[in-house]
DNA sequence: GGCGAAGAAAGTGTCAACAATCCTGAGAGC
DNA sequence: GCTCTCAGGATTGTTGACACTTTCTTCGCC
């Protein structure tokens, strides 16, 4: 079952190594994504990595200069800001939807991830606290039942995981969006489509206020 | 200035006629692509035409299934009315926006398109009609400065052109339409943000309701 | 006649060499 | 000291042949 050295497969390989080294930010924005160097490293052909740039440039990933190559893209603020914004219209629609799909087993599960995050939160475990926010948003998205919104925002959080990774890290910031989130959970689990809609909004909106305030300091 | 048989200006070129074939309903959904074909027709080679195909799937235009080629991708209905109520979403973050940023040249040119369209749904000139509805969407996107939802939206409309503008040409379709995009013109010039959302929001309810309806009769 | 294997046909997938392009830095000329 | 030019090297871009997969067709066997 040793990965191939090129082919489709390959390229998947290859893809999902990149994507998930720039979201660790092993590779920082700007750093440059030499074919021959990756294709040496990771033991595939060229041609494989040459498929999953591509691919990583369609998905707003990687900036590709014709002649030139291939870097991280460097996500600049202002459009960090705005991917932010759409991520508040598009999960305003899933948690309305998922409020009005939500049923008793998804309600334990949400009210447990709740209580997960309120103690992490406590405990000051930032790791903790950040994976259960994906999995909170996650279940969201799958309850909602909206594919096509589910993966508009999966590519849109890709481009900015960066910039939020470094904003969970602001000291207060947890306790800012912690009962956000619980408020978030509540409206979806009481089936309130309009207050779980503007519950995702006001939580991005603090988001992407935080988002902004950072230019600031720093 | 003949175009190229190869290279990315090639790719690009192919990937748009083939863009074009599709909106327009040239290639039907599910029209096999075969690589060799459109080299020969359009005199590229065949990399040119897999590069197209290629950055034709990633933009969900067409559907690639390994060692059997490509095809139009169909996109079920179910699809089209997500996608039109994630359109809903984005756009009426963009309308707000537009509210928010209208200057008085924008308001003379927003109204003259609604008194276009008025006088096209008058006149039974569907295609003028069409015309100028995308022109007042791309207008409000332009004014709205949201880049990232101005991109994500083009990328929608893509997919579900076919299935609109079916829509467009039933029997008073038109006159149900007229009077919402007259309200969203009018909450846009008058600055305010939230009258905008809602009435972009309406608006593509009302789309996606009619395209559900569909289904049913036909 | 029905069934399945073998072979041909149609297309897509891959590769390795070659071509084109862009950056770097050294050196000539002003 | 400055600019301009031009090899040289590093990297990306392209190509055409070939390998592989899937599908279609034919043919032999029961």
């Amino acid at each position: 079952m040793g990965n191939p050295t090129s082919g489709q497969e390959a390229t998947d390989h290859v893809a999902k190594i990149l994507r998930e080294a720039i979201r660790a930010g092993e590779m920082a924005p700007g750093h440059r994504l030499v074919e021959f160097d990756l294709a040496d490293r990771y033991g595939v052909t060229r041609a494989a990595v040459r498929g999953a740039l591509l691919d990583l440039t369609g998905e707003g990933l990687v900036e590709r200069i014709a002649n030139r190559g291939a870097r991280v893209r460097v996500i600049p603020l202002e459009e960090a800001v705005q991917i932010v914004e759409c991520r508040a219209a598009l999960e305003g629609l899933c948690a309305a939807r998922a409020a009005e799909h939500v049923q008793d087993a998804d309600r334990e599960l949400l009210r447990a991830i709740g209580a997960g995050m309120r103690e992490a939160v406590g405990s000051g475990d930032v790791m903790s606290y950040s994976k259960l926010n994906q999995q909170l948003h996650a279940h969201i998205l799958r309850l909602s039942g909206q594919k096509v919104a589910a993966g508009l925002l999966e590519r849109l959080n890709a481009q900015i995981v960066r910039h939020q990774f470094r904003l969970s890290l602001r000291p207060g910031r947890p306790q800012t969006s912690l009962p956000e989130h619980l408020a978030l959970i509540e409206a979806v689990c009481s089936g309130d489509a309009p207050a779980a809609e503007r519950a995702a909004r006001e939580h991005l909106a603090s988001v992407a206020e935080a988002l902004r305030r950072s230019t600031e300091e720093k």
